[in-house]
DNA sequence: CTCCAGGTTG
DNA sequence: CAACCTGGAG
């Protein structure tokens, strides 16, 4: 019966959640953005750590937070000097959208929900739910890598979407704690459930995970790979582009109006479009006003 | 030395 | 879905 299994999986689900929260109070890491709700700290954290070791990120935040300590002091700053302060965390262009970011805010003030927050420069999915369950204090699944591996783990369900393993994911968080189940989350994936190994000896809750003592890092990793690789060749760029040289073989001469209707049935005008410019700047397809034919 | 992870963007 | 960057893993 499902609602005899329901109510197993809600009888585990619970058991997950307090075994992990008590786990969390005792063993959870003591970090320099978790002692705060400024949402301006929170966000210059999750985007250094969105690339960056937590051990490296904690000098790096610290240093930021002293010299510009408001989103306000950190939209009045340079880009330039943005950029130095950023220099050998990576992805410079990150430093520059969360400089946005604090102007924006300058501007408007803080978003007051995760929607708001999706909107902002550098800030997805991830970032948002991160925000407004560690600043704004309300329930969001801020799922990373490390949540997903966990949750997939517990569920004994690997290869799920992203958009399904967030819904799960919701179903934690409690409403009165969404800061601390997050970050229990993450703690239990970085230093216990890993990606390489599961020390599931050492797990708090492994008398309610389906993986326990099961795990097996090498066929998730060939796993990940397998569904990663699993994008069928008609959907690709590359079919596109060998059905418009073929195209334009079988027909020397392609008016561009008539493109599309020489070629298979349901690519979209944007994919058709896309490879076609790639063609031409790559030089295996000339194009003269209308006329699209093959180099000579 | 090469390879890969890790969110967001376009 | 590749590109963005860098440190850490193999």
């Amino acid at each position: 019966m499902a609602a005899i299994d329901s109510e197993r999986q809600a009888a585990i689900d619970d058991r997950l959640q307090a075994g992990l929260l008590e786990w969390y109070g005792v063993q959870g890491r003591d970090l320099p953005w978790r002692r705060t709700s400024d949402p301006y700290a929170v966000l210059v954290s999750e985007v250094m750590l969105q690339q960056t070791q937590v051990s490296r990120v904690v000098p790096r935040f610290e240093a930021w937070l002293e010299r510009w300590p408001t989103a306000d002091d950190l939209a009045a700053a340079p880009a330039a000097e943005v950029l130095a302060e950023w220099s050998g965390l990576g992805y410079n262009s990150r430093a520059l959208r969360l400089h946005a970011t604090a102007k924006a805010v300058a501007e408007q003030g803080w978003p007051d929900d995760e929607a708001g927050l999706r909107a902002l420069p550098g800030i997805g999915p991830y970032t948002a739910a991160a925000v407004t369950a560690f600043a704004l204090r309300r329930p969001a699944a801020a799922v990373d890598t490390n949540q997903q591996r966990v949750l997939d783990r517990w569920d004994g369900a690997a290869g799920r979407t992203a958009v399904e393993v967030r819904r799960r994911a919701l179903e934690f968080v409690p409403v009165d704690a969404p800061d601390a189940w997050n970050h229990a989350l993450m703690d239990l994936g970085a230093t216990i459930c890993t990606a390489r190994t599961a020390r599931c000896d050492a797990c708090p809750v492994a008398s309610d995970c389906a993986s326990a003592g099961l795990v097996d890092p090498a066929a998730e990793r060939a796993l990940r790979r397998a569904s990663r690789q699993a994008v069928p060749f008609e959907s690709t760029p590359r079919f596109v582009r060998g059905r418009i040289v073929a195209a334009l073989v079988e027909h020397g001469e392609i008016a561009l109006p008539a493109l599309a209707a020489a070629l298979p049935a349901g690519i979209t005008a944007e994919r058709i479009d896309g490879a076609l410019s790639g063609l031409v700047r790559d030089g295996l397809v000339v194009r003269a006003g209308d006329a699209l034919t093959l180099p000579t």
